[in-house]
RNA sequence: GCGACCGUAGUCUAGUGGUUAGGACUGAGGCUUCCCAAGCCUUAAGCCCGGGUUCAAAUCCCGGCGGUCGCACCA
């Protein structure tokens, strides 16, 4: 089985397409066909009961356009751009910014037009066959579009969901009354323009997300409900490779991971991964690396996935520190701190500036006033030799001692002031929505396919089948399916071909159960009802279907025999 | 982005310059008291796109798009 295999079932199943196809496609584009949609929502549905419900998070909706700065601030506008230059002979790329490492003190400081200079002064030829190199050129994996008419403002597509929480921090603050902890959800479409998208829906240039913002006090990790599963077990592979499987308490007490909350939202995901249908067996938490950690990370694990194509994360959960909200404080001049109060207030003495506005106000005249707000604001520690220098607009100012005084003052202290840190758990629904189904995939000797899919993400989950379309049967197995739509169950309705036939066709989109009506179901009343992985047929009255279907769903059973949840 | 290989109904496939592009499965309609893709009848659906060579192109050439793999890039 490869990912060839998955990819024309889904074709042929209605579950993903490629976009565009009539036109000939696009690399790294697809869409979901009905029955991919339908598991998406439901897999969406479970995810937001978690975090929604089971949490008390928020959920929001934001733009998938925003303006550079957001881009700036958050590190993805330098992170995801990069100056390239191709050999003309070798016909190899290389990062223009590399190649000129040692000509000019900065060379990510440079635009296009200056890193294009350097090169040609210092004549620089390809590494590798010192053959010619092509002009700079810029590759930047977010899309560049173009806000309003004109030549406009530059706006990108998000290259994530994230940053549309993290702007919206002040916003959220407010919303849950100024308190911490709290976590905001978003679902919603992500964009990189990728180089060489490929293995299907693994790698795409629009895709989906869903991505949970914790936003914490960093003295203060533990996680309230951290001690109802302490004792659930995690299989974990840390920085130094050797997986284990530990309990969530000793991944924490033994320092694998970082604290109770990263540590409960690594079992949590684990939880609903399981839950809409990743074989168990085949899902372990990888720790990041310190050197493949983004930069601003304090500590990070993927859900990993054992795919045909190999290991591949499908989610991240990472402890972001006050990156975030510190470089859109600093951007975009709006205080994101947090004031935690002292138990009691503290009292002490502490050194203060007092500007003398006699000899400040004649040196400095109309500058005065805001180099006096800087002094106020400056630290006494930084006095050297009587001398304080102060940054006003960016120029700098040395004041002497004749402008001000140290003096030493009681001060009372209810609290101080922090940036809060993120946890993220963000999940890639796209490669979740592939894993159910190559993980669900069964083929046997001879050919015949079956989806196991978990009931709660299957896109039908009852076949409503007359033996025969006709002598009343119709009518029966129609009010059969009536009842059950009634009761918000999807159901497919089949009287086409033979019975054998329609059973194959349920179980390739992973129908669950299928009922049948029969002969002796005009006799009689009772009904049969065919469980997809056992293969089996109880008969049960017809009037019992809905009750048991929807205990079914709810319990997530394959049968009803079978006590086995597959969310245990 | 570069290189190699590849592209015929939804799927698999026959067709190496010359009839109306053939078959199987699937799909749709019908028959059959039909419980695991049975059988019978009917039927729909295809040469990736564009240009060139030629009297004639699915077939040869060029370009594009897409796919697989490798390299590079990225996370």
């Amino acid at each position: 089985m490869d990912i060839g295999d998955i990819l024309a079932l889904c074709k042929r199943r209605g579950f993903i397409w490629p976009s565009y196809e009539i036109y000939g496609g696009v690399a790294g584009m697809y869409d979901y066909g009905p029955n991919g949609t339908a598991m998406k929502n439901d897999i969406i549905g479970s995810w937001r009961r978690l975090y929604l419900i089971g949490e008390g998070f928020v959920e929001i909706d934001s733009n998938t356009i925003g303006p550079e700065a957001v881009f700036k601030a958050s590190g993805h506008l330098d992170e995801f751009s990069d100056a390239i230059v191709t050999c003309q002979g070798c016909e190899q790329s290389f990062r223009a910014d590399h190649l000129v490492d040692g000509m000019h003190p900065n060379p990510d400081s440079l635009s296009l037009d200056e890193l294009q200079a350097v090169l040609i002064e210092n004549g620089v030829v390809c590494p590798d066959c010192n053959g010619k190199l092509s002009d700079v050129g810029e590759f930047n994996l977010m899309f560049k579009t173009v806000i309003g008419p004109g030549s406009g403002r530059v706006g990108y597509l998000r290259p994530e969901t994230a940053q549309g929480i993290f702007v919206n921090y002040p916003n959220l603050l407010w919303f849950v009354r100024g308190r911490l902890p709290f976590g905001t959800i978003q679902v919603g479409k992500g964009y990189r323009n990728e180089i060489s998208p490929r293995q299907g829906v693994i790698r795409l240039r629009e895709f989906n997300m869903m991505e949970a913002e914790l936003f914490i006090d960093p003295k203060d990790k533990t996680w309230p409900r951290f001690d109802d599963i302490a004792d659930q077990k995690l299989s974990l592979v840390p920085q130094d490779g050797i997986e284990r499987t530990v309990t969530v308490k000793e991944a924490v007490e033994e320092g694998i991971i970082a604290n109770q909350a990263l540590a409960y939202f690594v079992w949590l995901t684990r939880r609903f991964l399981v839950g809409v249908g990743v074989d168990p067996s085949r899902l372990r938490f990888r720790q990041h690396l310190s050197t493949e950690m983004a930069h601003y990370a304090c500590d990070c694990w993927d859900a990993e996935v054992e795919l045909a194509i190999g290991w591949t994360e499908i989610v991240g959960i990472a402890d972001r520190g006050c990156w975030d909200l510190s470089s859109h404080a600093d951007h975009s001049k709006t205080d994101m701190s947090f004031f935690r109060k002292f138990d009691e207030p503290v009292e002490m003495e502490v050194d203060r500036i007092r500007v003398n506005f006699k000899s400040l106000g004649p040196r400095f005249k109309g500058q005065a006033k805001s180099i006096a707000t800087a002094l106020e604001a400056g630290d006494p520690s930084d006095v050297i030799d009587g001398i304080i220098t102060v940054t006003v607009d960016g120029v700098d100012h040395k004041v002497n001692s004749d402008c001000f005084e140290v003096i030493r003052v009681r001060d009372k202290v209810t609290g101080e002031r922090f940036i809060p840190h993120i946890i993220e758990p963000s999940y890639g629904l796209d490669r979740i929505i592939y894993t159910c189904l190559e993980h669900a995939y069964c083929k046997d000797g001879e050919g015949y396919i079956a989806l196991k899919l978990a009931p709660s993400v299957a896109p039908i989950k009852v076949g409503v089948f007359p033996l025969m379309g006709k002598d009343g049967l119709d009518d029966m197995a129609q009010d059969i399916d009536r009842s059950l739509r009634d009761l918000g169950i999807r159901t497919s309705y089949d009287d086409s071909g033979s019975i054998g036939r329609r059973y194959a066709r349920m179980d390739e989109v992973g129908t669950p159960w299928c009922v049948t009506v029969d002969y002796d179901s005009l006799q009689d009343g009772t009904v049969t009802i065919r469980y997809r992985d056992t293969k089996e047929q109880t008969r049960i009255p017809s009037s019992d279907v809905p009750s048991r279907v929807s205990t079914m769903l709810r319990e997530g059973l394959l049968t009803w025999a079978d006590p086995l949840s597959i969310n245990k």
